[in-house]
RNA sequence: GCGCCCGUAGCUCAGCUGGAUAGAGCGAUUGCCUCCGGAGCAAUAGGUCGGGAGUUCGAAUCUCUCCGGGCGCACCA
C-alpha cells in the first residue's frame, strides 16, 4: 500500500513539474517524515528547485502543492518548515486498502538467482562464524522467493582443499589410523553419538599445531601435508578415500546442523568434481582465447598464466556496472608485477582460477555440468550432490541470472578477481549481476574467551574482539550455542507453562531458541562486525526474536479470547468509517501500527536491493513496539463502542499478518503461545 | 606502500539515495499487574556524531586530510 501511494504520488508530481517548470528530475527524493504528525510523505523537491528558479523554497512549495490539487487517496498537502510539502494519506480510506489487500506488491525483476552460503570446510564443526554467514544467506534466500523469484541455493564444498588434507594428517599420522581405521573410529564415535565434527574439532587444532610444534621435524610435515593434499587431489588412494569419507560424515553434520535452525540447501557442488569433470579446462580455453590470460615470460611471475587485476574496482561494490571500462593503462616495459598468477609455473590451478571456472557454470558459460547425485533429504524437498556421472530423474543447477555469494569480507579481492575475468571475458551483464554478499565476520569478546576457558593473552584483553579461529580451535561451536539457547528457553518455557505436556514445551522452547538466534545474527548490518558473548546472544528481552514473538503471541491471545480470527476481523472492518478513529493524538498510536504494517514491502524491496537482511529485522522488532504500545493504550476486547472495536481488532489482525510475514521472511517461526 | 571496512549515549548498534528537535536495545534511576499474558509499557538521566578543512540554502551522511582500530594485498586454499 505505502509503496503503492508513494509511486502515485511521484508520477503526479512529476507531472506537475513538467507543466509548470518543464523539469524531468532524475529521480526525486521522497521521504518518510520523521513524526507521524507531519504526514505519510514528505518531499523536499522546492529546495531543489530553488536553485534552478532563483526563488525562495516556500514559494515553490506554495506553487506546488496547489498544483498538486487533490490526489485520489490523499487527505491533502502542506507546506511546512523552510518549504516542505508533506503529503497526508486519507487515513480511512488507506486502512480499508491495507486490510483488504493481503498480497504483496512487488516491482523487482523476476530472476532465476543462485545463492552461495554456509560452504563450510568439511574438516570440523561449524562455529558461530559460519552461523552468521548461513543465517544471512538463508534468510536472503527468502527474501529473494518472497519477492517472486526463483531462487537455487547452493553450498559450496571444497572437500580437497588443504584443510581437509589437515585431517587426513592427523587421522593417518597423530593417530596412525589407516583407512579401517579410520572407518572403525566413526563406527565408534557413531555408537556412542558422539558428533563427529566436534571430534575433528580437536584433532585439526593439533594437527595445525603438529605443524610448527618441532623445528627439526617442520620442513619434513609441511612435506607430509603437501603430499597428502596431492593425493587427495589426485584420488585413489586411502588418503583420498579417507578424506572422502570424513569430509561427507563432516559434511552432513553441518546440514543437520543447519537444519535445526531451517537452513535447508538445493545443491551441494564439491571440489572434487571440479577437478574430475575438468571445469579448468574449459574455462582455460576461454580465458586463452579471449586474452584475459597470458603467459608472463619475466619477472617474478615467469613461466605462469596470469590475469592483470582490476583498475580500481572493488568486489565490495555490490553492482558495479555504472563503471564502464575506463581505457587500458599503458602498457609500460617489464612484466606486470602486480599481475594475479592463475596457472602456477608448475602448471597447477591456483583457487581463483577453479572459482573463475566454477563462476562460468553458476551462469550457464562453461559448456559443462557436473553430476547429480541424491543426498540428503528434507521434509519437503531433496538436496543433492556434486558427483562424476548423474543418477536418474535428477534435476539440473546453475544457469542462474544474477548470483550471490554470501562470503565473508576477506575474499573481497579474490572475488573481484572473478568478476573481473568475466568482464574480461565479455559476460558483462552476468558481471553485472555478480553480487559479493559481504559480511564481517563474528569475533568473541575477551569476556566470552575467558569464559569459555582460553587462555588470553594481556594484549588481547584489551582488544573489544579477538577473531576465531579453527587452527587453534578457539571458538564456539554452533551446536553449542544452539544447545544452550535451547536450555534456556526450555527453562522459561517450563516454568511459564508447566500444565502443557513436554513435547510441546520443547516445540515452543526451539521455536524461541531459533528466533533469538536468527534475529541476532540478523540485527547486525552486514558490515559490522559482531563481537560475540553469551550475555547478548542468550538474552530475550528488548531487541531480540523472542521480543517479536511475543507480540505475536499475544496477538493470538486477544483473538482467542475474542473468539474470533484475524480473517474475520479484517472483514468486518470493511465498511466501518474508521476515519474518527484514526485521527487525534490518541489515535496515532493506532495508525502508526496501520501505516508501518503498509510498509512491509518497501522493506522488502529495500532488503534486496542493498542485500541487507538488517533492515527487514528491524522492521518486524519496530512493528512489534509499535503493536505493544497500541497494546497498553487500547483496550480491545472491553470496547463499547462496536465501531471502534472492530477497527481495534482489525488492528491486532493487521500487526498479527505483518508480523508472521516478516518473521517468516527471516526464518523465525510464531509460536500459538510461549 | 596500495586497497577495503569501522570510529555516533556508560556498553552494543541503527540512522536509507545529503534535509525538519540525532534514534533503539542493554545498563542506571523511577513509576505501572481489581483490566486482552510483565519475554511487556511509561518516564528521567546520558551525545564536541574521532579531529580539522571543504562543497551546499542545509552534512552523522558527500570530498579531502589527519588520528585511532580491524582486514586484505602469495606460484595458500
Amino acid at each position: 500500500m505505502y509503496l503503492r501511494e508513494q509511486k502515485k504520488l511521484e508520477e503526479r508530481l512529476r507531472a506537475v513539474l513538467r507543466n509548470l517548470y518543464q523539469i524531468e528530475p532524475e529521480n526525486l527524493v521522497i521521504e518518510q517524515p520523521p513524526e507521524i504528525k507531519f504526514g505519510e510523505y514528505a518531499l523536499p523537491v522546492a529546495f531543489e528547485l530553488a536553485r534552478k528558479l532563483r526563488r525562495a523554497p516556500r514559494k515553490i512549495a506554495e506553487e506546488l502543492v496547489s498544483a498538486l490539487g487533490s490526489v485520489e487517496g490523499f487527505a491533502g498537502f502542506e507546506v511546512a518548515g523552510a518549504g516542505y510539502i508533506n503529503a497526508r494519506l486519507d487515513r480511512g480510506a488507506a486502512m480499508q486498502e491495507i486490510a483488504a489487500s493481503s498480497e504483496l506488491e512487488t516491482s523487482s525483476e523476476h530472476l532465476h538467482s543462485l545463492v552461495e552460503h554456509t560452504s563450510i570446510n568439511p574438516n570440523k564443526a561449524a562455529h558461530v562464524g559460519h552461523l552468521r554467514n548461513a543465517i544471512l544467506g538463508d534468510t536472503f534466500v527468502r527474501l529473494l522467493r518472497a519477492a517472486g523469484q526463483k531462487v537455487d541455493v547452493q553450498n559450496y564444498i571444497d572437500n580437497t582443499g588443504v584443510q581437509v588434507a589437515d585431517i587426513v594428517v592427523g587421522l593417518m599420522h597423530l593417530e596412525g589410523l589407516s583407512l579401517s581405521g579410520v572407518q572403525a573410529l566413526m563406527a565408534r564415535l557413531s555408537d556412542a553419538g558422539e558428533r563427529i565434527d566436534f571430534y575433528c574439532w580437536d584433532l585439526y587444532a593439533r594437527a595445525s599445531q603438529w605443524y610448527e610444534a618441532d623445528p627439526s621435524q617442520k620442513e619434513a610435515r609441511k612435506k607430509i601435508r603437501l603430499d597428502t593434499l596431492h593425493a587427495i587431489e589426485q584420488g585413489g588412494n586411502d588418503a583420498a578415500q579417507i578424506g572422502e569419507l570424513i569430509s561427507t560424515a563432516v559434511l552432513r553434520r553441518h546440514l543437520e546442523t543447519m537444519l535445526r535452525l531451517d537452513i535447508e540447501y538445493d545443491f551441494l557442488p564439491r571440489e572434487s568434481e571440479i577437478l574430475r569433470l575438468h571445469f579448468w579446462e574449459s574455462a582455460f580455453e576461454q580465458l586463452k582465447a579471449k586474452g584475459v590470460l597470458y603467459f608472463e615470460t619475466d619477472g617474478k611471475n615467469k613461466g605462469c598464466w596470469v590475469m592483470k587485476r582490476g583498475t580500481g574496482r572493488t568486489g565490495n561494490a555490490l553492482r558495479d556496472e555504472a563503471v564502464d571500462d575506463l581505457e587500458e593503462p599503458a602498457a609500460s616495459d617489464g612484466p606486470d608485477e602486480d599481475a594475479k598468477v592463475i596457472v602456477r609455473s608448475n602448471g597447477t590451478v591456483t583457487y581463483v582460477g577453479k572459482d573463475i571456472a566454477y563462476h562460468l557454470w553458476k551462469f550457464g558459460l562453461l559448456g559443462r555440468d557436473f553430476g547429480y547425485r541424491r543426498f540428503f533429504e528434507y521434509p519437503d524437498r531433496e538436496c543433492w550432490i556434486s558427483a562424476e556421472s548423474s543418477e536418474d530423474d535428477h534435476p539440473h543447477f546453475g544457469e542462474a541470472q544474477a548470483i550471490y555469494n554470501v562470503i565473508d569480507s576477506r575474499q573481497a579481492d579474490p572475488q573481484a578477481n572473478v568478476i573481473e575475468a568475466l568482464r574480461g571475458l565479455g559476460y558483462s551483464e552476468q558481471a553485472a549481476h555478480y553480487t559479493h554478499f559481504s559480511y564481517e565476520m563474528v569475533a568473541l569478546t575477551p569476556r566470552c574467551a575467558l569464559e569459555l576457558g582460553y587462555e588470553v593473552s594481556e594484549e588481547d584483553q584489551g582488544r573489544p574482539y579477538i577473531e576465531v579461529s579453527g587452527r587453534k580451535g578457539f571458538g564456539v561451536k554452533a551446536d553449542d550455542l544452539i544447545d544452550k539457547l535451547i536450555a534456556a528457553t526450555q527453562q522459561e518455557v517450563d516454568e511459564r507453562h508447566p500444565e502443557r505436556d513436554a513435547g510441546k514445551r520443547e516445540q515452543i522452547a526451539k521455536e524461541i531458541a531459533v528466533g533469538a538466534l536468527r534475529y541476532f545474527m540478523l540485527k547486525y548490518t552486514r558490515n559490522s562486525v559482531i563481537a560475540f558473548d553469551f550475555k547478548d546472544a542468550l538474552s530475550f528481552e528488548g531487541e531480540t526474536g523472542p521480543y517479536i514473538q511475543y507480540a505475536v503471541v499475544r496477538t493470538r491471545s486477544i483473538f482467542r479470547k475474542g473468539e474470533t480470527t484475524p480473517e474475520q476481523a479484517l472483514a468486518d472492518v470493511a465498511g466501518v468509517d474508521a476515519a474518527p478513529y484514526l485521527a487525534g493524538e490518541d489515535a496515532d498510536s493506532i495508525w502508526q501500527l496501520w501505516l508501518r504494517a503498509a510498509k512491509t514491502s518497501l522493506l522488502l524491496e529495500q532488503c534486496i536491493a542493498t542485500a541487507e537482511p538488517a533492515y527487514l529485522a528491524r522492521h518486524a522488532f519496530q512493528l512489534a513496539q509499535d503493536f505493544s504500545n497500541f497494546y497498553r493504550r487500547h483496550h480491545i476486547l472491553t470496547e463499547g463502542d462496536p465501531a471502534k472495536k472492530k477497527l481495534l481488532l482489525a488492528t491486532a489482525a493487521v500487526a498479527q499478518r505483518e508480523l508472521i510475514r516478516s518473521l517468516s521472511r527471516l526464518g523465525i517461526s510464531a509460536p500459538e503461545v510461549m
